[in-house]
DNA sequence: CGGGTAATTGACCGCTTGTTTAGAAATGGG
DNA sequence: CCCATTTCTAAACAAGCGGTCAATTACCCG
């Protein structure tokens, strides 16, 4: 056959993804992917494509192996406001040990979303919609099932849910752990939640 | 004396600050600021300095322009919750009513606060802090004379309120203004608010 | 009307961006 | 052992970035 890859593509990738968590995609250079991944510059584009098809494979490996042990949290829908706390509690505990505060990848892509060519903005917003569908069905099951006593639909307070998340992630990017705790205890508290 | 300006520097400064509303401060390039105030480059910089001198006079234009307009429905504190929704109010309507989903560019600037020299990120911050000054205190008021019931405090619920304020500014360039709506309105149910 | 002052002009600087090229090096099967 | 195949290396590409320059133009005051 021909001459092996002499670095481990997988390895590269998780690389990548912190390197863009940390930095955001427009803040990346391509010389500073060759510098962190300590591979050559056309190996880079060999194996991964241009910068935008490297950030989308980023974009995957994050949700399967990072996303996808909050979205866990989620589910079984039936089981209302407990998955839904579960998940939240998980989010402000993974946000808190971040050395850095690096928020969350997806949302962090969602923001930045006009960088992208439209199939890649598509990728990035399926992000809210998976979020939208999650929540939607815990509080469908949570309204139905009387965990939460309120003359407002379940689509409307899944909107406020979801919009209540998308600000924790980006205000944790300003470090404050504490006022996302906080907003989470205030939404139990609001939503008749005893844990 | 000399040769007069042949330009109105407060109008090109308007015009500025539409085009980093629009775009943002990465992605809104020198020549595109030539290109769009119709003046020439060097006197760009003779006027305003450098591009992040004139974000800064950008950001306070808006501030004194757009922003002080809504701040305004904050005060006084003392009201209690019928500010913070006559805000909140606003908000929305506000950005239901850009032509395309810009956000706030406050907001927009605490997102990219990273690309920033040090005393400017000041000065995006104080944003945040505004808020959360103008929040607490009605809230305080509000918990004071009893429009809101709750074992919380005023401050972990403003820490709550700001964090969903934020999540409706980045969820608003989405154009999800329904959803933003929806969120108001089940905040204000679940405070007990009566409009 | 003439001279001093300041705004304007358009070319140009060095640097970084993302991407590509041509040639050298390394592998494993026949 | 050698050749086909693929990776690797370093250099270079064009385009765009933020920022600066000397020369020119237009104005107001004396």
């Amino acid at each position: 056959m021909a001459r092996p890859l002499a670095f481990d593509p997988q390895e590269k990738l998780h690389q990548a993804m912190l390197l863009f968590w940390r930095q955001g995609y427009e803040s990346t250079s391509v010389q500073d992917l060759v510098d962190t991944l300590q591979i050559n510059r056309f190996s880079l584009y060999n194996t991964f494509g241009d910068k935008e098809a490297l950030y989308e494979r980023v974009i995957r490996h994050y949700r399967a192996h990072v996303f996808s042990h909050l979205e866990a949290h989620l589910q079984p829908a039936r089981e209302g406001l407990p998955r839904l706390f579960a998940y939240l509690d998980a989010v402000c505990e993974g946000l808190a040990r971040q050395p850095e505060p690096w928020g969350c990848l997806l949302q962090n892509s969602v923001i930045s979303r006009n960088a992208f060519s439209p199939p890649l903005q598509g990728l990035v917003d399926e992000f809210i919609t998976t979020l939208q569908g999650h929540v939607l069905a815990i509080l469908e099951a949570a309204v139905e099932s009387g965990q939460v006593n309120t003359d407002l639909t379940p689509a409307a307070l899944a909107d406020f849910v979801v919009i209540q998340i998308q600000g924790m992630l980006v205000a944790s990017r300003g470090g404050a752990h504490e006022a996302l705790r906080n907003s989470v205890a205030a939404l139990g508290s609001l939503l008749g939640y005893r844990r």
